[in-house]
DNA sequence: TATGAATGAGTCTTCATTCAT
DNA sequence: CATGAATGAAGACTCATTCAT
């Protein structure tokens, strides 16, 4: 039922050469320093520094600062449609279907840290409008694959709530949360695993966590 | 069962005169221009303007602008805390103390959302690290609270799982995870509302979404 | 016939203690810098450097750096039409009148080349659209003074050509080149005296330079 | 009496295979930029984009960004200076080669504003020093063969004034503002025809502009 | 001959912060 | 208590130019 899901290495197509490595190096260090810095804290220079080249080095790869980010929003929610897209399509009942992808989700948040929060903790207005559009499309599509799936569960009558879509979201925000106090970095006392948590996480939220 | 947790106005006079009168004028600025223009488009310019005052002004109160942010987490912060150790006192069951926790904690994420970003969701460093442990320590005091009363539950031996810790993150981490993209700004299509996504985030948590 | 006419040091009222003191130095650099290294090299930079404070402070007293730009203009192009609508007033005959204008605004030229430059030979586009129309509605009623004294030697009868507005901009336009090639630093060989070339250039206008 | 001076069009054939070739087209674009974005905002990368090349390829045919500036201005003035030869060589009496060659002198400046104002409005210092002396040097050439016409003038004893230099530089200077003003962009309400303008200058210059 | 990648210097501008008053 | 003036560091970004290929 788990699956792990790390972000691919973004088809480093050498072909002509080797001018998709900077690019690929670049994004990865922006990554890197996203965590540490926070989404305005990401300087050109800070990234620039952790690549080992000029600031102006990366307006030859990325038109401004915001395709950087953009870029790797973009490659974020990409791979999660990738998933659910697989995971939908397998043929197993509804409800074993949204677990899985409810785990896959939130691995791939464990395991990508940044990006994951970089793609879904921040506020949008912090990235350029017209490029936000694109991740907000690719978003939404990912979204309603996982919701379209909750929808089966509906239409074999086991959702203890008719609405799909209130279903699907508060699904998926539970897990949300739970990657994002995890990467966070607020640091709680005696912390359990992560493999505890996502476990109870979806026990708690398909079954109760409460015995009657 | 709902209890609405709005943080007090915080006394917004223009009267001279006291220094405790403008310390809280300016925490209350600062909050107005946080909703506006997120974190770090907070800047102390901003805030003295919105107050009337010089930039410098705001130095006479706060040693520098992390101050100013620190406070008004520590704020929020204890307004939760003071939340929490009041609902705990309440003479009811443990699972009713725990609903009613976690239902004013989301409300107070949505009433104040801006607040509740800077306070919740923002990675350290971002804020400077030495006093970002004042924040932390009512912040672990206010778990604490909640999950003491999680610890309750077990107690009367109908928690699902036994360790407390865990159940008390999930349950924080799920409700977290719904104010925190209820307040993103994520738009996703077709919401529902967010009372309705407050039950059933409390429904599904505790006795589970789906029907056997 | 001649009138000496240089622009005003600005008003410095210096009631609030210094204030604009700064801002006059400030337009005083800014003026150097212009003639020294032209409209778009004049950066913000050296001129702060030239008036020895750092390029922070320009910003003090200045929005942005085409308002340092505008303001000059608009002195110098204000002086200008102070001088035309002093001179239009004065009890004499309307060729006189036309004379003195073209002579004073010469000598203006001559004695302030950098705002001359600055104000009449820069193509606008080089400076933000909005700003740029407070000069040009200056420069208007500054040509508009002057037509009109042109068209008085019309009503006179004493005009070789019927339309007031062509003979005034051929009498302003042959000015200027003067003006223009005598600051622009085109060193030719072997120039007469400004003061020659000033009257010669009346005289021509005038009553032509050939001898029938 | 009017004469039409247009620059050749350069040969803008995008034939590979002769390095002279490219050069053209290199200086052709150029000018053409200029015309569009200014001096200083015809950037080396914006050339190279309209020839279609690399920014690098043009250091294969100009040492720098100067020397494609310059050029221009050597060619717009050397077409000038052989305007005047040939102007200066025809069997007509002086008065009349002076008006043609003044003429022909704003027909060029408004029928090539950009390379105009490159080559006659700008300061030195915005070019480097040393080349500028190329151009000073053909320029000094093309103002001699018009000042010895003058000096024709003067030798027929019709010179109003005996100074042959002083009248050549007042009779150029003059329409030489004309060209600047009509060529800067500052439009005046209301404006004359070109045509009528050019001719009243002339007619005012040689004339007189009022009547006794 | 041409190029993609890179760079250092420089552009305007904004920030949090300090100091003399 | 408050301020106007000032600043150094930093922000994103552009430019002319070079170098290895």
């Amino acid at each position: 039922m788990t699956m792990t899901l790390t972000k691919p290495p973004r088809s480093a197509r050498k072909a002509k050469g080797d001018g998709h490595l900077r690019r690929a190096e670049i994004l990865h260090a922006a990554e890197l320093i996203f965590v540490r810095d926070g989404y305005q804290g990401a300087t050109i220079r800070k990234i620039a520094e952790e690549v080992g080249v000029s600031s102006t080095a990366l307006y030859m790869h990325f038109r401004d600062k915001d395709e950087i980010l953009l870029e790797i929003c973009e490659g974020a929610i990409a791979t999660l449609l990738a998933s659910n897209n697989e995971i939908s399509a397998r043929p197993i009942d509804a409800v074993s279907r949204v677990r899985i992808m409810l785990d896959a989700y939130m691995r791939f948040g464990l395991d990508n840290p940044n990006t994951y929060r970089l793609a879904f903790c921040s506020t949008p207005g912090q990235i350029s409008a017209m490029r936000h559009e694109v991740a907000a499309d690719l978003g939404a599509r990912c979204y309603d694959r996982f919701m379209r799936t909750v929808a089966d569960i509906a239409a074999e009558g086991r959702l203890r709530v008719g609405d799909a879509d209130s279903a699907a979201q508060t699904l998926w925000a539970a897990c949300h949360g739970l990657v994002s106090l995890r990467t966070g970095g607020q640091e709680k006392t005696d912390r359990a695993d992560d493999e505890v948590l996502m476990a109870l996480m979806l026990d708690s939220l398909f079954e109760g966590i409460v015995i009657d």
